[in-house]
DNA sequence: TCTGGGGTCCTAGGACCC
DNA sequence: TCTGGGGTCCTAGGACCC
């Protein structure tokens, strides 16, 4: 552990510019892509619109208030997945231990392979030019004894960056850095802390550990520790990454409901998109969770936990409706989400007779026409009057198909 | 200007069992 | 007979990340 070299890469406005790479009409204009249609946000911003004020999580309206000639462009998933992977292929060739931290972010342990190609700065320039020369697409690359330094590293010059924060520099790097700029402090923990009186790092480290824990429980120590910039968390490829603990899905209505049977197609098709995924990864899981939000944004969930594990759609879809007849919903619903947990592993079945087999079956021959034709080519029959087809929204959280530690295919 | 979607981890309280 | 304590499972919510 002593010793590592730790690599952070952070791709610039990754959807954004590769909307610019795949259409050159748009390179040098702002930019924004946004996830579905409707009562959507801004996903990412060129830095030409980022240069007028628009960004990540505005309002379609409020970015075009802000920014008139702002260019709209719908996520494209299927490229950003593609172009992720080709660009994880490329750090793979200078170290196994590639940790993939979102889809356009990622982790690279590369304290062996210093020797084989000259150092930690010349692996980062032979990465950079590398993506730039093929995809047209620059990254900002941090590079730090480790994970959490890394990524502050990474953090100080956008676009294009490459910043080197030495064992030697630590100390006085973090003496006067705000503590929200270290990963895992957000909002709320910084506000905490300011009560405090605690708003540097260098603060964060001489705080006395006891009142830390007092305050948040089992991370206050660890707390300490960021502030000090110690950070001993492995990178962890692919093998070594732990397994899915959850699969769900949700989504925003396009307007407000309120009747049972628009809530329960909807329903209907959450269930089949989270049983896919799970029949996918080969999990069952025990445990449905209800999600609703209201029109005022409240947001609540309610959960069932089962007897035995499930994956097939109806089955999720069953208990989703069993959730929903236990509340009392009295407002029209905004967004509903369903989620699967207490994820297992099951080796696929023998095929069965009876009941359980033909249900599996069905899903198995759905799910390949599906997985040959695309989502949703087969549907169960109260779908296909539907008028609201899945956003399939890719968030910056995506992980390429595959690179989560599943069975895939 | 009406506010996306996918996750992980932690907490706190209650049920239940020994 | 009115009262202990530990362990585990379940539920709901919240903080955080991209």
């Amino acid at each position: 552990m002593n010793d590592r070299v730790i690599m952070h890469i952070d791709m610039n406005a990754f959807f954004a510019a590769v909307a610019q790479q795949s259409n050159p009409a748009l390179r040098g204009k702002p930019v924004a892509v946004t996830g579905s249609e409707q009562r959507t946000v801004i996903l990412t911003a060129s830095y030409e619109a980022r240069a007028r004020g628009v960004k990540t999580g505005l309002t379609v309206g409020e970015a075009r208030a802000r920014c008139p000639e702002l260019i709209l462009v719908p996520a494209n998933n299927r490229l950003y997945t593609w172009m992720s992977s080709r660009i994880i292929d490329i750090f793979r060739d200078y170290t196994p231990q590639v940790e993939v931290f979102s889809i356009d972010e990622a982790f690279l342990d590369i304290s062996g392979s210093l020797i084989m190609f000259g150092g930690a700065e010349r692996i980062a320039c032979l990465i950079k030019a590398r993506i730039k020369a093929r995809y047209g697409l620059t990254c900002s690359v941090g590079i730090a004894p480790n994970k959490l330094l890394a990524k502050l590293a990474s953090e100080m010059r956008k676009p294009d960056g490459l910043t080197i924060i030495a064992a030697a520099d630590i100390p006085r790097v973090l003496e006067d850095l705000p503590i929200g700029e270290l990963c895992g402090i957000g909002r709320k923990t910084e506000r905490q802390l300011h009560l405090l009186g605690v708003a540097t790092c260098g603060q964060l480290g001489r705080f006395p550990p006891w009142i830390l824990t007092r305050k948040f429980g089992i991370i206050g120590e660890q707390l300490q520790r960021m502030g000090r910039g110690i950070d001993l968390s492995p990178v962890r490829s692919p093998a070594q990454e732990a397994e899915v603990k959850t699969v769900g899905h949700s989504m925003t209505l396009r307007e407000d409901i309120r009747r049972r049977e628009t809530i329960l197609k909807f329903l209907l098709q959450l269930a089949e998109m989270v049983g896919r995924r799970a029949r996918r990864y080969e999990v069952r899981g025990r445990t449905v969770t209800l999600t609703i939000r209201y029109a005022d944004f409240t947001t609540f969930s309610r959960q069932q936990t089962l007897a035995t594990a499930i994956h097939h759609s109806d089955d999720i879809y069953r208990a989703s409706i069993r959730i929903l007849d236990s509340m009392e919903l009295d407002q029209p619903v905004r967004l509903l989400g369903v989620r699967l947990s207490g994820l297992q592993r099951q080796a696929r079945q023998l095929p069965l007779f009876g009941e359980d087999g033909i249900q599996q079956r069905l899903a198995e021959s759905m799910d390949r026409v599906n997985d040959r034709y695309g989502e949703f080519t087969l549907m169960f029959g109260s779908l296909l009057d539907q008028k609201e087809k899945a956003s399939h929204v890719i968030s910056p959280a995506w992980r390429p198909e595959g690179i989560r530690n599943v069975a895939v295919l």
